[in-house]
DNA sequence: CCTCCAAAACTAATGCTATTAGTTTTTATA
DNA sequence: TATAAAAACTAATAGCATTAGTTTTGGAGG
């Protein structure tokens, strides 16, 4: 057989393709074989198993929200930075939403790389609530409400949980906006 | 063969011990003939499918949710209910880690019965925040924006997305008294 | 230019899964 | 007590991931 001249890269790039277009559960080595013109089994010459590649969209994915999240927050401060990271996570949801859903399954315990990229989010998340000041417990909790929010309102949307024909950017934005004014009576 | 005298609610019963003990994805066919003493095809004398046992599932689960937030909130106004509710959803989520899992599945697209759970759920939501006076766009608006606040801390804890030792209820009871003070401001 | 070796493809096989078809057994009811 | 439906069974198929072992290919060194 002519060989493939596959890799790593391009199997994963196969795999997020597959994803995207048709849902993460999509994703399997038998139809990524089938796509890229080779037998199932050798796949192995370059992934270890479908969990290392489900491993590699979820490092992938969430390593695309968090640049896409930094790049727009750039230049903004408090409210503003706010509402930008919050829509470019919803984005990022809506364009590619095999990456999102990959990133969503992971399992860090035990993936150093993975914590670390999640690491890199939630740092993201903290620095654009550093402009208002908080500090100790309040800071921490802060953290943590805003990643629910915005994690909450995206995945709730990218299950398609919202029926109403009612905007949902505005939506997003008017609660990030609260929140923004909460934190605000905090300080 | 001694007949096991199983039924449907049988098969479902066993299927949400599974789920809670092992985890969403250890409820297979196989699995569940063998914790039921059968083999696999005869559980399809009483389930049409594994996608139908899943879909069950998830009913339960969101049947269970609004039962316990609606008991949560009895009696209760404004601040106190939505913490209520919001409390009562995070501890359906672990005390029936598997129940809840499944209940967040579901593609409730075309499925009456699903669309009707959900509804409730959403109409349980709507109730709480009815205290607040709200009317029209904002009473939408704010409605998914406690839905997913909610959805958003709890499915993140879930997945074990918290990392630090700060206590996690303080956190959630927080934010959705910040979520109420912003309401009350809005009203 | 040729040889050789490692990488990358292959075939074959195993074991898990769900599912269907067809058969036997059980049990309640007429 | 006979019968028929319900519920168990066995046997088989098909799709999946994975492993083992084999062949092919293409580049690096002589």
């Amino acid at each position: 057989m002519a060989r493939a001249g596959l890799d790593r890269e391009a199997v994963l790039a196969a795999a997020t393709a597959i994803a995207d277009a048709e849902g993460l559960d999509a994703v399997t080595l038998a139809g990524l074989a089938r796509v890229l013109g080779v037998k199932t089994p050798s796949l192995y010459n370059h992934v270890p198993s479908l969990g290392a590649l489900q491993r590699d969209l979820a490092l992938a994915g969430m390593r695309e929200a968090n640049a896409r999240m930094t790049r727009a927050a750039v230049g903004l401060a408090r409210e503003d930075a706010l509402v930008a990271i919050g829509l470019a996570y919803r984005d990022f949801a809506r364009e590619r939403p095999g990456l999102y859903a990959a990133s969503l399954r992971a399992a860090p315990a035990g993936d150093a790389e993975l914590q670390k990229a999640g690491g890199e989010v939630v740092a993201t998340v903290l620095a654009v609530l550093s402009g208002y000041g908080l500090s100790g417990d309040d800071a921490l909790h802060a953290t943590r409400g805003l990643r629910a929010i915005i994690h909450g309102f995206v995945s709730l949307e990218a299950a398609g949980g919202f029926g109403l024909a009612l905007d949902l950017k505005e939506s997003l934005t008017r609660l990030l906006k609260a929140f923004g004014k909460g934190l605000e009576r905090l300080a």
